[in-house]
DNA sequence: TTCGATTATCTTGAATCTGAGATAATAATA
DNA sequence: TATTATTATCTCAGATTCAAGATAATCGAA
């Protein structure tokens, strides 16, 4: 019987996205944040002004974590909650002149990082992995 | 200024892994289990006894975790401690008879679920996701 | 042998996340 | 309008993880 499992693009795909994702980590955690935390302010400083539900499904955290998350990141200046004019059930959430600050210094060192990480395939290369990738998440 | 990360094959890369990790979660979560309770008991089932520190080790989860995980599938009778004859600081581990049962009912299936996740590429697509994986692991 | 270093495991406390339920506001409908 | 359903956020308990330190055993060198 076959216990091992066996799947090499499997384990490749896997093992090499967790190294990338310890990596970044890694990177994130020298601003002092955590990767959710850092989710967060990147959606903000994609799309500006969110409500706390909009950025909750954009990075796929609960409603319970929102809370959690955002009252760090607002102790910590980096946010401002906003109450909504329109509906009081709503709140906005901006960056801070902090927040965004931090943001512009790390942002650029963020995706020269994330760059580096393929650095090593030829664009063709890269182009027949996002083909190979597509095709593969397409299916799961 | 570009305040989108556009690296496509970094995030094709990220949402597969992650939406494949997400998929097999549930699967394991049929048998309620974790996922980290899961690779215990796959590493006992394929490499039969072992101690704390070598599983923890093989699956990268500190002591204070193996601590706790072991002791919720020790209560669950799928696992036993064993002291070690020669030296005294060390505890063996072993699957039980429940143990080993549930895991040769449940490993085909798994090992099915997942070679399924990659049937949308052929023999030679399978080759060159490989290859471009390592690449890109062996630079990281 | 004896003392210090190392090793394996466990304990504890803090951090983070989830899910269920509470609260409050808004929307929809009779 | 009154009632009901939905929505957004928050609260809380429980689960899981890690890091640091405690404990106990073993190893190694003087």
């Amino acid at each position: 019987m076959e216990r091992k499992c066996n799947n090499q693009p499997y384990l490749l795909l896997m093992q090499t996205s967790k190294a990338i994702h310890d990596r970044i980590k890694e990177e994130i955690a020298k601003n002092k944040l955590g990767i959710t935390e850092f989710s967060v302010l990147e959606v903000l400083y994609q799309k500006g002004k969110q409500t706390i539900q909009q950025i909750g499904k954009c990075i796929l955290v609960s409603s319970g974590s929102m809370t959690y998350v955002i009252d760090k990141l607002e102790q910590r200046g980096l946010l401002s909650r906003n109450a909504c004019a329109n509906d009081r059930r709503v709140i906005h959430v901006t960056l801070t002149d902090d927040g965004n600050e931090l943001m512009n210094e790390f942002m650029p060192k963020y995706h020269e990082f994330i760059n580096h990480l393929f650095d090593s395939l030829h664009s063709d290369e890269v182009e027949a992995l996002v083909q190979l990738l597509k095709k593969v998440r397409n299916k799961v």
